[in-house]
DNA sequence: ACCACTACTGCAAGTCGTTCGCAATAAAAT
DNA sequence: ATTTTATTGCGAACGACTTGCAGTAGTGGT
């Protein structure tokens, strides 16, 4: 889906800051932290405010275009995804990695035959050392 | 584990402030907030500085007393537990609860097997509707 | 029980990331 | 083009947490 789709769709207009964020953040390979964000558009446009961006982050989440982790020391955002994913967090780098796994989806069943407890969103986060670290070391 | 022996064990005095932080975290149900904590210490003596309260929760943490966990909008601090353990957060309530589950040791040993990655913590965040609000609704 | 040492505290000021109010600007409907 | 009003940039405000510092109070030695 496009941004203007998306904008348009739900009665929003689509700006600058908009779209500089749309592209920062489809062009980031990991999750970026808001002062990431922000530094990158001010990259493409440094007449772009931050505070801008910090509303652009909220309206997006609001549309669920986006979604906001908060994992390690402070919260990240990537293009939404529905999948059920795994969050690796290298404690030695600090990149953040997905890793898909059956392991959230039987966590999920299991919530719902036990009736305690109804599943909305389920977020699993793993800190640990990744390969990369592991090698040189 | 006293909180004495666990401080002088690492030489640490043994002070009003840090007491009370710690008869707090023991005496609460959930998961409190630095501000809950604040707040309850207050209660018992107000005399004590909030920044004593972040001083001691910081002290603890390195200490391993405590966990501190960054599950929804605010992190939250609990005593310092080993197992592996599935936080459970009622969007409607707010309350975060616990639940056993041996998920968390299936993914662990996974990821090790898999060696893309070396976990360390791991850490399940279900958000949804307890069983609680559910009956009530 | 007292003393000496210094870790720890309370206080107040400072920092940092984020939000807010408002006048100016620029999407988009007519 | 013109009008409408959502959105912006700006700066001030905010809240949570941290820090520097002088005074206080644990703790170990006597």
């Amino acid at each position: 889906m496009t941004l203007e789709t998306a904008l348009r769709r739900s009665d929003h207009r689509v700006t600058r800051p908009r779209q500089l964020v749309w592209d920062v953040l489809h062009g980031a390979s990991a999750h970026l932290s808001a002062a990431e964000i922000v530094d990158a558009v001010h990259e493409l446009d440094p007449g772009v405010n931050s505070s801008s961006v910090y509303r652009t982050l909220g309206l997006f989440a609001e549309l669920n275009l986006v979604r906001e982790s908060r994992l390690g020391e402070t919260s990240t955002w990537e293009p939404a995804h529905e999948d059920a994913v795994i969050h690796l967090i290298c404690s030695e780098c600090g990149t953040t990695s997905h890793h898909d796994a059956a392991v959230v989806d039987t966590l999920r069943t299991q919530l719902e035959r036990s009736g305690s407890f109804e599943p909305h969103s389920i977020d699993v986060t793993v800190t640990g050392r990744c390969a990369h670290c592991a090698a040189n070391s």
